[in-house]
DNA sequence: ACATTGACCTGAGAGC
DNA sequence: TGCTCTCAGGTCAATG
């Protein structure tokens, strides 16, 4: 599920939830979400921290301690968070539960497993170590800049988008509403774009991530021209009426209107 | 450099 | 009902 706007939600949940409470335990109850650290060494690092505050970079959190470490969350495909009583049953697929004094706890669950928790000291150099390319809502990434990145790519526009070490935060679902809104092909090589039309697909990307950021990513409030709500469902395309194709195109199953955004020559 | 494929994981839903 | 198959919004490594 979770792509930038998703993850955004996460922060707010998070910082409505999770900031300034002591924490008493943390509770792990899969280690294969664990990226660099062990349970034990979790818990060293959490117990009687506060979270102070959070920040997100395409599709991780941080969390920063008021010790030296910041948390950091990936959610992967079925990443979700939860905060309740201690004493409620835990939630679905739990694999971390954080303990706090006041009695409540907030859970990461996973699904399939994909996601992973880890730590760092040092989340300024956290995207260079992850090899990841500046955040795609980030405010100092502007329209040239933007360019820059995609202009003299090889490959297609959609692999781009998704490519993390590019631009951080789009994955399948947002790079196609991306293409479907710019009236662009997925498959639309890059090299055949001008900076014009680059510009156009910034604008686009901005405007549907915001749109999407507003209604915490919930796919059910987006406008109906939006294709998202009627990918998947053999629905016509809000903006034409022509039937919606799909088709692996990078590598993921994508979803595009034939007559709005032609096939690359 | 780039695309493609398969692997990592598990569960939901479709089809039989 | 129960089984099997396919697919899922993410990422990584190996290969061409």
């Amino acid at each position: 599920m979770p792509e930038l706007p998703d993850v955004e939600r996460f922060k707010r949940y998070f910082d409505a939830t999770g900031l300034r409470q002591t924490i008493d335990a943390t509770s792990v109850m899969d280690d294969r979400i664990l990226e660099d650290t062990s349970p034990q060494g979790l818990g060293r690092i959490l117990k009687g921290a506060r979270f102070e505050s959070t920040r997100r970079h395409g599709k991780f959190l941080l969390a920063a301690t008021s010790h030296r470490d910041w948390l950091v969350f990936h959610f992967g495909m079925s990443g979700d968070l939860h905060y309740g009583s201690h004493h409620d049953e835990l939630p679905p697929y739990a694999r971390l539960a954080i303990v706090f004094t006041n009695g409540n706890r907030l859970v990461y669950t996973s699904k399939r497993m994909l996601g992973k928790i880890g730590h760092t000291d040092d989340p300024e150099g956290f995207a260079d170590r992850q090899n990841l390319g500046p955040d795609a809502m980030d405010s100092k990434l502007k329209a040239g800049d933007f360019v820059r990145l995609m202009r003299d790519r090889r490959g297609g526009l959609k692999s781009a988008l998704m490519n993390q070490s590019v631009l951080a935060g789009i994955g399948n679902i947002y790079s196609d509403e991306i293409c479907f809104q710019a009236g662009l092909h997925p498959a639309a090589e890059l090299n055949t774009l001008d900076g014009d039309t680059l510009t156009d697909v910034y604008r686009v990307m901005r405007r549907v991530l915001q749109t999407a950021s507003r209604h915490n990513g919930h796919t059910d409030q987006f406008p109906s021209r939006y294709l998202i709500p009627h990918r998947d469902k053999s629905d016509a395309c809000p903006q034409c009426g022509q039937a919606i194709a799909r088709d692996t195109i990078a590598g993921r199953t994508s979803y595009f209107c034939p007559a709005c955004q032609p096939a690359p020559r």
